[in-house]
DNA sequence: TGTAATGTTAAACAAGTGTTTGAAATAGCT
DNA sequence: AGCTATTTCAAACACTTGTTTAACATTACA
């Protein structure tokens, strides 16, 4: 095998490891020896390749961000010229889709969730290259649904409704799963639950948008 | 002094620096030592009151919800034979309140947080304690708020997205931070943001009941 | 007052952590 | 083939972790 080759697929299988185990125990409380074992390396291979664990961490969650963006474009399924209503409805299918994704490519919501909490230096980048974008398409929408008569606080706190509506999921789930123990999240769950929200904060965003003319 | 009170005097500065440190670091990177300096113990004090670190754990964990029930009830201010909206009102606001207080009860919020990125043996009690109480008072809320034309479905969903609303300002604190940095969260603040999540779900509520009876 | 129970302390322990090291193995290249 | 650069490996290192221990101090109580 060439070293190039090789050299790439040993960090690939890092990253890979990496992704797995820092999404299920977090940083702390993750192991270098996990992940090589995970990746079928030596324990060096770590500082070896990406300086030391954090390093490695940080490369993680850049990969695995990348990943995640790629399978989830915010304007999936959109045609030339969306409204607003589609854009929005566009918007909530693929952040709830994408947060909510259980394969590899899930790991980064896990990961995101977890630099909620306990936030480390890849946080700033991390909203920088993916929340401040993300927020600034959905206040767009938002602002457009309100048809120039929300002012931009009130667009602010909507578009905080609706990603919080989201994130619930995410964060909450293991309540959710103790409070509603059959509930299911299959394919056609997540439509409903993209579709709840879409609704839930369309009217909501109409209705206040008129009240406040 | 008296053994008795030496005793629980040192129980409560345990739990006391246990609440703090557990809620900064989290139970991983908390360690026995910076706890025990903080409340002025001996290393060994935390295995002699609580057992172990994980008793311990369990035991500030509910102590401080206990301390947060107490000062944040779900009917505060609210008068005699309150409406479904004075209750949803009196309830979202003092769920924020709770969740995002910055002084000792709200270690309580930030202990849940944890809880729920990476759910202990301590969660499932919470659930039962706190969760699910409050769940079905809400949802009760919300069934009087749709007068009887949303289905159960219906009902859960409204329910966790007015859960989600509000938990988004305790999850996503840091990428709110950065976001959005001159914002501040003074106790007027507070007010508007639960003004907010009030009217947002209010109509929301309102307008899909209608729509599908 | 004297014995028992309770609380406190410093020291040590055993296990696990990230990281380093220097030798061995492999691939690249002339 | 022979030399060099790169990659792998087992072992060890330095450090932190939760926990235990055994001596000591203090309070309880007869």
């Amino acid at each position: 095998m060439r070293k190039q080759e090789q050299n790439l697929q040993m960090r690939r299988a890092l990253l890979t490891a990496a992704g797995k185990v820092f999404a299920e125990k977090g940083f702390a409380r993750a192991t270098v020896r996990a992940i090589c074992d995970q990746a079928g390396a030596n324990v060096a291979a770590v500082n070896y390749y990406f300086g030391d664990k954090v390093g490695l961490y940080h490369a993680a969650i850049k990969h695995w961000s990348e990943i995640s963006r790629q399978k989830y474009p915010p304007d999936f399924k959109l045609g030339l010229n969306p409204t607003a209503e589609e854009r929005l409805a566009a918007f909530i299918r693929s952040f709830l889709l994408r947060i909510l994704d259980k394969s590899r490519p899930g790991w980064h919501g896990k990961l995101l969730a977890r630099e909620m909490v306990e936030p480390t230096a890849a946080l700033d980048e991390l909203v920088e290259s993916i929340y401040r974008p993300m927020n600034e398409r959905l206040r767009l929408i938002v602002q457009e649904l309100g048809e120039g008569r929300l002012d931009p606080t009130a667009v602010r706190l909507c578009a905080r409704s609706i990603l919080g509506q989201c994130l619930y999921y995410r964060h909450a789930g293991p309540v959710i799963a103790r409070l509603d123990p059959d509930e299911t999240f299959a394919p056609a769950d997540m439509e409903r639950l993209a579709a709840h929200v879409t609704r839930f904060s369309l009217v909501a965003i109409r209705v206040l948008a008129q009240k406040t003319e």
